[in-house]
DNA sequence: TTGAAAGCGCTAACAC
DNA sequence: GTGTTAGCGCTTTCAA
């Protein structure tokens, strides 16, 4: 019979594999690799090293690990002197606290799950930076799952975030998300959710946007401004909010200095580059072709420009372009487009703020509508 | 006395806020909030729900908890009716397993972490994209850890992921570390660690590469086949690997075509888009000009195109240049950038494979030195 | 100030 | 085929 070498057991032994000519042991008590010493020479016992618990500190100061729990934590009445010794025997021992244990008798993870369509261009993953340094500051992991702008996805992920029992989420909704069952999952089972950017009306929780109405209001009067009457705009999927914002401060634009607004200027893209691009020779097929374009965000700006090049047609002067968003493109594109620019960090770190707020306050209170401010950024592509 | 309304134990009630003028209540036994009915008309007790668990469905079948477990596995024996009533039941009590006891039970968390320098340019979130495709079909989670670049964030980062028992790491080191203690830490236990892109050569783990040497070496080539003799390198910091390889591309390059290679023509640069525009300029200060750079990334030759625009140097005419890894910009720039591609998202998918690979077969094995294929994509900035 | 004991939700022997 | 039991590593009463 082969005994552990670790706890002298016998009956969880198991042979695996053979290493440098030697029969390998696996205890399935300890979790150690191991091979019996003697036959050949100097040969380590491959461990496959059992983490250090606070069990093994307890035994080797021969003291108890409520004891040990206590003095790693601070924890009300305790011998400094124990305390000290229990510390450095955790710093010898390489003790890591097993945060999985931790969680699970406290019921609290410690970590918060983020959903988010993509984070492949600079806006999400710079939300979701800005989004962990608050929560990192606060103690909390982040899970990031990313939907792919799939509903069935999605719904994956939530259930993902759920059996790993995060302590909140953060999210950014699929364009194709119309039911939301998964989201409210979250409520029944009282975990605190707060949206950004792609927000789901039907639920009354807390919002991070930017005052997308404004920027868009702002981004067509500034083309008006420079000479531009016959002004379209690439909008988003119909699903999304920002669509709507985005939609409304054109028009009203258009409103405020008296312009028609003509149905056939506005097309709506789903985001996608080949979309853009449709979107874009839709427009300049037009028999009466617009002069300038506000674009949903930048990408699709960029996309619109590059149709436009091929066709020779002059950007500014010819055809005016407005994005939105500032991505980093934009002011390396020839001509730089012109932008209006999200605090796009801020709304990571905002939602993720908010968020933390409500968990340390157990999900009470009032929602928080939270609407980020945008500015124009006016570079070439709008200035003729 | 309170009495919880769920478990009926009255020391573990707290008052926890007033809600609909009504006193609140918490039981911390149950997990639950509560008010009392009877003073005011209709309200539904506040429940933090308590998620259902196994017993919960074991006690509304009036079986053992282990049957529903088996039930919930497809675990051997197990008598299909019971199987389909717990199924049934647990649908209706809209059970959701708790992956933290599973993980803590079984000694394995399905969750794989990723440290990364940053993910905000294009190159990093395309890696994670990767391997979060292959993590998630195998049923693994993923934690990502930005290490900002530098080395003590890193260090955390490895904390974090060792104390959520991650059973494998991917790693892509900052270009500052040069102590490797807390990777080293992954090994001492057991947890298999695979590098990429930056890899810790001080280490006998697995690792993904691209063939750096031979993209700069067709790169470089390739300039000198179109005319240009007078060839500078911008090249990465010397802490990374990358740098050394890309680097020896482009020496032997040059020896290989019988051009001398100058030590003034070669800087190094730490990445940032200050320095990249330095190291532009200095190169552009020489007295005896560079015809062509050839790039250590395409961040780095975009800053490098901005500052020769702005100087009005002509490219290609008076300046060729080509960067590495064809990020999305550079087919937008004009001109347009000649790039060495590397197959990113590949990368990602190719070091999770073999993480998961590593996993599975418990950490033995030789460890895999994977080289992916690079391929040069001409485009305008090279050409005369 | 410390230890013993219970239990977080789950799995996996081992009996029956 | 199913129940009983022990325990993963930890926190937290309660009693000493």
């Amino acid at each position: 019979m082969i005994k552990c070498i670790r706890c002298s057991h016998v009956h969880a032994i198991t042979k695996s594999g053979i290493v440098r000519g030697k029969q390998r042991y696996y205890c399935k008590d300890c979790n150690i690799y191991f091979t019996l010493p003697g036959e050949t020479e100097a040969e380590i016992p491959q461990l496959k090293k059992h983490m250090t618990t606070i069990v093994d500190i307890a035994k080797a100061l021969n003291i108890s690990k409520s004891t040990v729990s206590r003095a790693l934590h601070e924890h009300g009445d305790i011998n400094p002197q124990t305390r000290a010794a229990v510390l450095e025997m955790a710093r010898q021992l390489d003790y890591q606290p097993n945060l999985l244990a931790q969680s699970l008798v406290k019921s609290k993870s410690n970590t918060i799950g983020i959903i988010v369509p993509e984070f492949l261009t600079y806006f999400f993953p710079t939300i979701i930076m800005g989004a962990q340094q608050v929560a990192e500051q606060a103690g909390y992991n982040v899970i990031i799952c990313q939907s792919q702008e799939s509903y069935k996805t999605e719904v994956a992920n939530a259930n993902v975030l759920l059996a790993n029992r995060v302590d909140g989420v953060l999210i950014s909704m699929t364009k194709e998300t119309k039911k939301f069952d998964h989201f409210k999952a979250f409520e029944r089972h009282g975990i605190p959710v707060v949206f950004f950017n792609r927000i789901c009306d039907e639920m009354d929780t807390s919002r991070v946007l930017v005052n997308d109405y404004e920027g868009a209001l702002k981004a067509v009067e500034h083309l008006i401004k420079n000479g531009y009457r016959n002004i379209a705009h690439i909008g988003g999927p119909p699903a999304l909010l920002i669509t709507h914002n985005r939609l409304n401060g054109y028009r009203d634009a258009l409103e405020k200095h008296k312009l028609p607004f003509k149905k056939e200027l506005v097309v709506h893209c789903d985001l996608s580059k080949k979309d853009a691009i449709h979107c874009a020779e839709k427009l300049l097929n037009l028999k009466h072709k617009p002069d300038a374009v506000f674009c949903v965000n930048d990408p699709v700006a960029i996309q619109l420009m590059l149709v436009a090049k091929k066709r020779k047609i002059d950007i500014p002067s010819e055809l005016g372009i407005v994005g939105f968003s500032n991505d980093p493109i934009s002011e390396v594109i020839e001509p730089a487009l012109t932008t209006v620019q999200q605090p796009v960090a801020d709304i990571g770190r905002s939602a993720a703020g908010i968020l933390l707020e409500v968990i340390k306050k157990g999900g009470d209170g009032v929602p928080v509508h939270q609407s980020l401010k945008t500015t124009l950024i006016v570079r070439e592509s709008s200035g003729r």
